[in-house]
DNA sequence: TTATCTGCAAAGGCTTTGCAGGTCG
DNA sequence: CGACCTGCAAAGCCTTTGCAGATAA
């Protein structure tokens, strides 16, 4: 296992589900709340589509000059340590940082320009591996990833 | 559009779905078959689960002692730039080679090793998306992938 | 006060690329 | 023969880390 800087221990592991605001969750668990994690945590909740480290980092930036990229890629990593903060590695391999765990919910990306949305599909709850298919494995969930072109790129030629 | 080091065009970017052996659609397609290509795909096929860059060139070397990574690199890319090889990428960001694209699956991740297999599940073909849930995205498919812990990491204790 | 966090810059892992020489068809 | 492919080594991206100074509680 990661030892995610040492800040952390596995047994912080469970997002609290009774408050849809990311900034007083991490509050309330007692996490050390710099004016760069608070950064992070607003700019991931102010965004519906889904952000890489460096997008975090621009728009972070922007409200607080002083902050690092070291410090946005820290504190993302812990975010996601701590299940605040979910993780999607799309095919180009840039990690998205999703801020929404406290609903179910799959994905739908632009295999264009990676733009990535929330969505949340019919007939998703009827999916099921046979035990057949299982090969043993304890399964636990799914995601989904629905592929296609968003408008903006439609226009495109590339 | 990547130029895929320049060697495809993208009409070249339909799968034959008439044969199942990786290697004979190659030679079909006049794709220019050296000693090195030759042993990248047949060391994809020969595999049930799904390897990566490294571990392909691992297996590759050992039929062919002078293979160099980058050409295990360049001609994984220019397999799933040709449609014949399916990238599946892990939250890990290490990305996996497929050579199973004529057959619609989906995949099986052990979330402790990263351990790749394929999987056909039930009422997959139930899932769909709202148009309300489309964001006026054209939609031409969705991967599912199953998270779980395979039989071996059970045991262990991270 | 002091354990924890931050910024900087260097390092690390995976992948791509420039180029000179070799090879398939 | 000639277009195409290969190996090497260097470079490129994204991400992590060592360390000295700064800071929240």
């Amino acid at each position: 296992m990661h030892t995610y800087r040492g800040y952390y221990t596995s047994a912080m592991n469970l997002a609290d589900t009774s408050d849809g605001d990311l900034t007083q969750r991490l509050k309330r668990r007692g996490w050390r709340l710099s004016a760069q994690r608070r950064v992070v945590a607003e700019v991931l909740q102010g965004e519906h589509v889904h952000l890489t480290a460096e997008d975090v980092f621009a728009r972070a930036h922007v409200r607080l000059a002083e902050i690092s990229q070291a410090t946005v890629y820290n504190t993302l990593r812990e975010l996601v340590a701590m299940g605040e903060v979910r993780v999607v590695t799309p095919p180009d391999g840039v990690k998205r940082y999703d801020p929404n765990v406290l609903v179910d919910h799959h994905h739908l990306m632009c295999m264009r320009c990676q733009l990535l949305k929330d969505v949340h599909p019919d007939g998703e709850s009827g999916v099921t591996l046979a035990n057949s298919e299982r090969f043993g494995f304890d399964v636990w969930g799914f995601d989904i990833i629905f592929k296609g072109v968003c408008p903006s790129c439609k226009g495109r030629s590339t």
